[in-house]
Parts: structure tokens; C-alpha cells; sequence
RNA sequence: GCCCCCGUAGCCUAGCUGGUUAAGGCGUCAGCCUUGUAAGCUGAAGAUCCCGGGUUCGAAUCCCGGCGGGGGCUCCA
């Protein structure tokens, strides 16, 4: 609510025309009042009997120290951009106006609903003129939590746990032995008991700062993150390879927005059937909540897009920047867990199951190629596979899911569900298992068996009948940021083991450092430089005044792969001593030899140049 | 949201059984060194000790409140 209160020596208003058909009645004539505080009042959405009571306390306060005891409360709409339903709006003057009579203020009110004229005299005092503001208690500010009915049910949904074999057996958890199986018996606690008891930072944390890969930001919500410009660099590499992959197994790439009505019939119904909180934008008179995923786009356009039979499987692929969810605040955790993400999200509108269980074995390919030869994952040690599914879709496609199986090659964790209540009837996905022993789900496919039908998507059959197909939604890596967080969360481990930690060559800012011994060999660094981008490979050169052994520690702190120092030798004998991380010796060989293993390591990837100063001297400090 | 923890310079940390001018390391800047495979030397700058209130002669330190951040609980990438 707010008012203007102005202390006046009168006011003088004539009630001209009803601007709504529920206007009170009145008299079309002049009124005048004298010597009283005038309340113009806008009741905003919101407002309640409280906060009208609260109002008036506050003006008999103000009058005791004023000395005047006479109000006029009159309604006026434009203090607010925010108004409360006209009906709302006369209800709580009313009971400002019977609240402000009981306590023995000479109270007037002017009718509510009509256009009126009016003039009037302030006096001139330092409190004549005040604007109020009074919230409804709890309110500040907060859009009330939309809650689904997905989220809602899923609480009480019961689950049966099993363990598949490859050779197509099933076993119930419990009986299952995990002795071999380490990381599926972590998968299995942590998504069965839900005991996660461990209290440390993840170490990805740390390791996003130190390499100046990604931060937080506190001035935005939490789970929106800053990228420093070596981790918007891996993650738009990476952003390109998975967007390659997917076009290359047959996606049509398209764009879609990010906010979407939420009040629009389909996509509100949809929103009911997803376990995901929304941020909620409000423009002009629309309430707008961001995307999760790319579904609503996807679908909102295959629904007006003519398709026969004969183009199915369709398939349809975004990369989302981003797909927001408004996670718990206690929720977010570094990379592994955001609220503004970037994911792939692929869909494929199939005509029938039997096509869709063809489809789904073809992006289980492509999602298993992504992880081990993208990100340098391997199953059964780095991630396990998950599968969910309804019971009797298991009674009738056993072979199908032990088909899953079999091409993972290890057993699966199983979660089987009495009755469907999502949207699907089947999902699977890849959990990495971090350092911490929590899951996080990477690749993902679910067979959607309710969107054709809701957002009224359909093809033409062979009989030219118009059909709902079934969707695959798939994401073949995860989203980009839990794919960096499973890489450094490797990386780290594996220096635990006593290995190198390291990225995939091909998502390693810089490729190739080059240490000059001193200046005077630094044309010759530049020359060799310029020879090796020629290349498509990204390579710096450290020209800082500092020992090389700085320099040396430097660059095997950041990760890099081979550092190349250049002193007199090097210059006369073009023999280069490359410090070759991986194999953690110095391998001496020519420029062309080592371009080329760098070149082959590479070739399937895509290649970005460095985005930083190629010389160190010029790099300014991110963190620490 | 609930529970727990944290808040000292760009980063990491000390001080926190109250008591001089808030200490150190890294980094930054200036200068020297021109280096042979994981930390060269000297100097300088840099701090509203998160904010507000209280207790006290005196608060970075104790108490209360707020703000911010992190972690855990539920698991949707």
C-alpha cells in the first residue's frame, strides 16, 4: 500500500464520470473539507486488512504530533504500477475508513471508482507532505514458491532397486556383490540411502579458482557463475565438439528463447509434470519463468512443423545458455550443481516404440563416444550407468534394456517404478562419481511417452492419419559445466594416485609453453610461436623476468601439457627438450615431430586460438 | 526452505583466554639478476578486520541482530 498524506488547509472534489461499472454511488456535486490530513491511497496487490490497519495507526501517531484530527481517504490509483483488484481495493478502504472512525478520527472518504476533479491547499510545514509504503508481512519482495505436482509426488513415490547384469540377470541391491564394482556400490548407496554425510569442499572447487577457470559471483544469485577466459575457452570447446557429435549423428540445430509464458495452457501443464523450481520474470501484465531445458522450444516448434512418417526419427538439438533452475540455495555446489547451466538437449520425435528403441541404442552410442573420447571418462571407473523404468514396461521390453546393457558391458544399477508417474517410461544416464562419493548424473535419454499428445505434435502416417510420436529427450554429455567439474574432479583424484593431473590435451588453454632462458632468445621463441599456431595448436611464451626454474614450476601448476625451454643449444641445434607432462620426462625431439603428435592427439577435435596475451608479461591476474 | 560452518589486503592464513602502530606468505608494482627444467635477491604499495547495535576505560577478538558466502539435507544436467 501506499499514500500520499498531505496536510492541508482544504480540499475541494467533484465526482465526474464512473470509470468502472462497479463504482460506488455519490452525488455528482462539489464536496470541500478543511483543515486535514489528505490520504491519497493506491492498495497494491497483496494488501490486507493488516497492513490498511497498519496504515491508519501510523497516521493517528503522525496527527498526535501535528495536533489535527481529520482525514480524508482518498483512492488513487497512480502511486502504484502494482494495483490490487478494484474489488480488494474497496473492501480495504472501507475497513480503513471503520477502523479509523473507531478510533474516534473524524474520518471522509471519497467513492471509489470514478474520475473525479479536485484542487487543494498544503500547508506549508517540513511534515506536511509524506509518502507511505507499508508491505504485507513476509512479503518483501518475494515471489511465493511455485512448487509442481511432479515434485510434490515424487516424495512419495516407492522404488524397487536392482542390479542388472550385462548378461541380462537381475538382482535385487542387497544381493548383489559390489567387491568388483566399486563405483556402482557408490551410485547405489547414494541414491538408495540418500546418506551423504560428508563435509568438505569438492575439490573441483578449488581447482575452478586455480586455473582461473570459473568463480563465483556474488553479486548475482548464487549458481550463476563468472567464466575467466581459459574456462570460457574449455567450455565453448567443448560447447562445439558436443554440438558436433550430435549434429554429426543427424540433430538439426535450432534456437529457441529462454522465457516462456507461464500461464500458456500447454507449457503450464507440462511445467506440472517436471520436478524443477522456475525463476519467474514478470513484463508488463505476463509472468514469464525461465526454461529449464530446451523442451518448451523444441516442442512449441516441432507442434508447427509439417511432418510425414518418412521423417522420422526427427531430430532436433539446442545448445541451451542457458537452462535455468532455481535450485535450493543449499543445493549448488561449484560446477556440479548451477542455477543458469548450459546443456545440450536433444530431442527425437519417433513414430512408434520399436523406431524409438533404435534410436535410443544409436545416441547411447554417441553419448558413451562423448564422455570417453571427449572428456577422457572411463565406465566403470569414472561413471556407472542408471537405469529407471516402469515395471510393466520392463515386463514387455526386457530385452531392450538388457540390450542397454550389454553395450555398457557392466552392471547397471536398476530403479523400478510400480506405476508411471513422470512423463516417461523409461530413462537412463551416466553418474559420475566424484571425490566425495556423490553421483551426478552426466548423458541422459528418457522415452516421453505424454508431450506428443500435450503439446499437439503429430506426423502423418502411411495412411495418412494424423499421429502423436513418442520423444526421446536426450542430453549426450550433461550439462557443459558438470562435464568440467567431472574432468577436474578426475584430474584430482588422480593426482591422489600420484598421476599428473591434467585435462584432455585438446581442451588445454595453452598446448605448448615456450620458455626463453633470456632475452636474447626471444625472436626465436616468436619465430617457433608463429610456426606452431600456423598449426591450430595454442602455445604461450613466458617472457617475465624470472628464473626458469620459476617458470618451469609455473607452467606445470597450470596444467600445461609439454613446456619447451629454448637456450643456446636449442637455437643451434633445432632439438627441442619438450617436458612432456603425461609421461612426465623430457623427450627431446624436433618442432615438426612434436606438432605432428599434437596434431594427431587433436585431430577429431575442434580447435579454438588461445584467448589470452600470448606473451605471460602481458596476462593480467584473475585470482589469487 | 531447514540445519551447520565461515566472513582479517587480489589470494591463503595468523591474531580471536579483550590491551601499543593488525602479523606473515603468495601475488602486484619498482629495481637488480639473464638464468639449463618445480619457488633468485632488495624495496614499495596494498586492510571501513562484512555491516549495525550492545557490553567495556578499551572490541578484529565477547554478546545480539542483519547481510553475504560456503557446506549438508531432497536429486531434476
Amino acid at each position: 500500500m501506499r499514500v500520499l498524506q498531505l496536510h492541508s488547509d482544504w480540499i475541494e472534489y467533484k465526482p465526474v464520470k464512473k470509470e468502472i461499472t462497479t463504482a460506488e454511488k455519490c452525488e455528482k456535486k462539489r464536496y470541500r473539507f478543511e483543515d486535514l490530513l489528505v490520504l491519497f491511497v493506491s492498495i497494491e496487490e497483496g494488501d490486507n486488512q493488516k497492513v490498511a490497519e497498519k496504515l491508519i495507526d501510523e497516521v493517528e501517531d503522525f496527527m498526535k504530533k501535528i495536533k489535527a484530527n481529520k482525514i480524508l481517504i482518498y483512492p488513487y490509483a497512480h502511486l502504484s504500477n502494482n494495483l490490487a483488484k478494484p474489488a480488494t481495493a474497496l473492501k480495504l478502504l472501507r475497513a480503513m475508513e471503520k477502523y479509523a472512525k473507531q478510533k474516534g478520527i473524524e474520518t471522509h472518504r471519497t467513492p471509489f471508482g470514478w474520475c473525479k476533479k479536485f484542487s487543494l491547499s498544503i500547508k506549508g510545514h517540513p511534515l506536511a507532505e509524506q509518502l507511505r509504503v507499508i508491505e504485507p508481512k513476509g512479503k518483501k519482495g518475494k515471489v511465493e514458491d511455485r512448487v509442481s505436482e511432479a515434485l510434490k509426488a515424487e516424495e512419495k513415490l516407492k522404488s524397487f532397486w536392482y542390479i542388472i547384469k550385462p548378461d541380462g540377470k537381475m538382482v535385487p541391491v542387497d544381493k548383489f556383490d559390489f567387491s568388483k564394482h566399486k563405483g556402482l556400490e557408490k551410485l547405489a548407496r547414494y541414491e538408495i540411502a540418500k546418506s551423504r554425510v560428508v563435509q568438505q569442499v569438492p575439490p573441483h572447487v578449488k581447482l575452478m579458482r586455480k586455473l582461473e577457470i570459473a568463480d563465483y559471483e556474488p553479486g548475482s544469485d548464487p549458481g550463476n557463475f563468472r567464466w575467466y577466459p581459459k574456462g570460457a575457452l574449455i567450455k565453448s570447446l567443448l560447447e562445439q565438439y558436443v554440438t558436433a557429435k550430435t549434429v554429426e549423428y543427424g540433430a538439426m540445430e535450432v534456437e529457441t528463447p529462454v522465457m516462456y509464458d507461464f500461464h500458456h495452457p500447454t507449457l503450464a501443464k507440462y511445467l506440472d509434470r517436471f520436478p524443477a523450481r522456475q525463476y519467474v520474470v514478470k513484463s508488463e501484465d505476463k509472468e514469464l519463468f525461465l526454461r529449464f531445458s530446451a523442451c518448451f522450444g523444441q516442442f512449441l516448434m516441432a507442434h508447427d512443423t509439417q511432418i510425414s512418417y518418412r521423417h522420422l526419427p526427427l531430430r532436433i538439438y539446442e545448445l541451451t545458455r542457458y537452462s535455468f533452475r532455481r535450485e535450493k540455495s543449499g543445493e549448488l555446489v561449484g560446477l556440479r550443481r548451477l542455477r543458469a547451466f548450459t546443456m545440450p538437449d536433444c530431442h527425437a520425435l519417433c513414430a512408434d516404440l520399436e523406431q524409438a528403441k533404435r534410436e535410443m541404442i544409436q545416441r547411447f552410442d554417441l553419448c558413451v563416444e562423448i564422455l570417453e573420447e571427449g572428456l577422457g571418462l572411463v565406465k566403470g571407473e569414472d561413471y556407472e550407468l542408471a537405469i529407471r523404468f516402469t515395471k510393466d514396461f520392463y515386463e514387455e521390453n526386457r530385452d531392450f534394456i538388457n540390450a542397454l546393457i550389454k553395450r555398457m558391458n557392466e552392471p547397471a544399477l536398476v530403479e523400478m517404478w510400480e506405476q508411471r508417474f513422470f512423463y516417461f517410461i523409461l530413462k537412463w544416464e551416466f553418474n559420475f562419481i566424484d571425490n566425495l562419493d556423490k553421483a551426478s548424473a552426466l548423458s541422459t535419454d528418457q522415452i516421453d511417452v505424454e508431450n506428443g499428445e500435450r503439446y499437439g505434435i503429430t506426423y502423418i502416417d502411411e495412411k495418412a492419419e494424423k499421429k502423436n510420436p513418442l520423444i526421446l529427450h536426450c542430453s549426450p554429455s550433461g550439462a557443459i559445466e558438470r562435464c568440467i567439474y567431472a574432468m577436474l574432479e578426475k584430474a584430482y583424484r588422480q593426482q591422489m594416485e600420484g598421476k599428473p593431473p591434467m585435462l584432455p590435451l585438446w581442451l588445454s588453454p595453452t598446448q605448448i609453453r615456450i620458455i626463453p632462458l633470456s632475452d636474447s632468445f626471444l625472436s626465436y621463441a616468436e619465430k617457433m610461436a608463429n610456426e606452431i599456431e600456423k598449426n591450430c595448436i595454442r602455445v604461450d611464451i613466458d617472457d617475465r623476468a624470472l628464473t626458469m626454474q620459476k617458470k618451469v614450476r609455473e607452467a606445470e601448476t597450470e596444467w600445461i601439457p609439454y613446456i619447451v625451454v629454448i637456450g643456446k643449444k636449442e637455437v643451434e641445434s633445432e632439438i627441442l627438450p619438450v617436458r612432456d607432462r603425461k609421461k612426465g620426462k623430457i623427450r627431446r625431439m624436433k618442432l615438426r615431430k612434436l606438432i605432428r603428435e599434437i596434431k594427431k592427439e587433436t585431430a577429431d577435435k575442434p580447435f579454438k586460438p588461445l584467448t589470452l596475451p600470448k606473451h605471460l608479461s602481458q596476462r593480467p591476474q584473475f585470482y589469487g
